[in-house]
DNA sequence: TTGTATGCGTTATCAT
DNA sequence: ATGATAACGCATACAA
């Protein structure tokens, strides 16, 4: 083969024999070389390296994977990624998950229809597997902890044969409504269901409920995003009997929220107090700041890399629930904070 | 085999041999049947589909793209997913190569260190890579380019051997420069990070600059992050000669350079005027209500992907170069809109 | 230190 | 309609 032809090859289509002919040793010494497994004789190793440079050679993921039998990538299945809360923790994900020499391959099941098969579909191509609570059905999660790959559950309830992973929900929910007791406030609304069962919206709704009794009512939104949150508080807001406060299922709907008081002419917290959770950049910016509960959304992605490795390499136990510590934050929209504290 | 060895076998392991030998047939007809390629009698395939369902069989994916010699996979490169923009893009991005059946591999350069090395991967993995400007450098661009699969540029000035896909920035900017004027700020500032020859900042300032002349300085933020354009506008506005209008490079700088007004006890758009780009969801809600350049970034994303699958499957062109189109949004931080319209 | 040969799990061609 | 069997591209145990 002359040279112009071997550089004129396809992209990609140079196969490892090509080398070793070129280079004029057989192809385990290319691949020994290349990957340093295995001795190599100094003038050796210069032809191979001659030759994959001037071929351009590249080994063939596929071949690889074939071969060693694992696809060093990772999959994560998410709702959406409109909110800044998916993408944090994708990026922490991600983060991890590259720095462990994996590869991360991505699903959103958003006004997806076939999710079953985009999710096996997923399953089949990677070595571990993460996935958010109420994004796949129950029995297909119960199919993938049993014959896929290793898998971690995301904000999930506990399930059999997979890990799990999450933020605390139900003490600071608890330590949120006693605050907002303590700034004097008597009736609420919790704002952002529907909620799924063992969810994390679920949790913040059980915390919330087991301080404020009926106090507390809930409320629907349609998603959790800013505009169904504004929607819903109007609704909410403009109707006969108003709530003291609003306990919102995470800070977008809060945004609209307090968008939606603005619009109705009420102060906040003044005529009503509102309440978001995760701590978005937004909420420090809002007007008024808001007052929220911070979860380590980067961590539970990196947590979730981490865990799959560990599963992946045989470390890591099968069937590991691991909750990170959330903290309440008290900002602005709450009420006021005078320098003597609050009334008890 | 006896049944329960069968049934415990090590998930993911089932080959298609098991299949075959369980079903009592070849395991060509088992990938005929599985496939719908060729004819299969009837009773077979029911033995073929009962072994399959029995022995949980899933064909590994490495085998598969090995003998197909494809991956059924887009990667994509970003900077970083913390703002509103890289994750919309990348929604049109994977609904579109989800509906075309292939997945989508991630990469965020962002804080990394070996990047030429995770981008190279990458590229042995997919079929076709989409690129945003400015991740990459220029020459590794080329050799992906030259050698690499099927690439798209994002926002990216157009380079030989790859497609080209980006927002109209220099019209929309000298438009929105036109419509300052008109509302008589005559002193103009453009906040945005260092930008880099032909990406999509340096376009805006461009047409910017082909408007207002030497009456608009540029001005640096570390990133384009709310962040960013809260410092430094907090040290423009600050400073001795406070522009008319500050011009930002995107809605993030925006939203910060308006929290840094407030602060500085700064009338918007009364005192100072301020501009964003992007139209993100944000820029409706904030107070007051940013006037800016919608772009279609999902469309970005989406006819990535689709430009992608049309360089793969051999249709479309290998040097297309496609321009979208954008719209000036103008809403109420530039200045007052009287009924009778702007002074001109 | 190097080469030979086998296996990895599919797909698809070519007989039958 | 079905079955052998040859790729596909690489890694690696085993020989030499």
């Amino acid at each position: 083969m002359d040279e112009r032809e071997a550089a004129a090859e396809a992209p990609g289509g140079v196969t490892i024999y090509e080398v070793a002919q070129r280079a004029g040793v057989s192809i385990a010494t290319v691949s020994r070389t290349l990957r340093g497994t295995g001795p190599v004789a100094g003038p050796t190793r210069e032809k191979v390296l001659r030759a994959v440079q001037e071929l351009r050679f590249t080994p063939s993921r596929a071949g690889v994977s074939l071969a060693e039998g694992r696809h060093a990538a990772n999959g994560i299945v998410f709702p959406n990624l409109s909110g800044p809360y998916f993408a944090e923790v994708l990026i922490g994900y991600e983060e991890v998950a590259s720095e462990l020499g994996r590869s991360v391959i991505i699903l959103s099941t958003k006004g997806r229809t076939a999710i079953r098969d985009l999710v096996r579909e997923l399953a089949r191509r990677v070595d571990g597997l993460a996935v958010f609570g109420s994004t796949v059905p129950a029995d297909l999660v119960d199919e993938l902890a049993a014959s896929g790959p290793p898998l971690v559950l995301i904000s999930h309830a506990e399930r059999a044969g997979a890990c799990t992973l999450r933020s605390e929900n139900i003490r600071p929910a608890a330590e949120l409504a006693r605050h907002l007791l303590d700034h004097g406030h008597r009736s609420f609304a919790f704002l952002g269901a529907p909620y799924a069962t063992g969810d994390d919206v679920d949790q913040r709704w059980q915390g919330v409920r087991g301080v404020l009794g009926d106090a507390v009512r809930p409320v629907l939104t349609d998603e959790y995003t800013v505009d169904s949150g504004h929607a819903a508080a109007l609704r909410l807001l403009a109707g006969p009997d108003r709530p003291d406060a609003v306990i919102c299922s995470d800070d977008e709907v809060a945004l609209g929220a307090i968008l939606a008081a603005e619009e109705l002419g009420l102060a906040v917290p003044g005529d009503v107090a509102v309440t978001g959770w995760d701590d978005i950049m937004a909420a420090r910016h809002a007007r008024p700041a808001l007052t929220t509960v911070r979860q380590p959304m980067r961590e539970l992605g990196a947590g979730a890399a981490r865990t799959l490795d560990a599963l992946i390499s045989g470390t890591g136990a099968a069937g590991a629930h691991r909750v990170l510590d959330t903290e309440l934050i008290v900002r602005g929209s709450c009420g006021p904070h005078p320098p003597g504290g609050l009334r008890k």
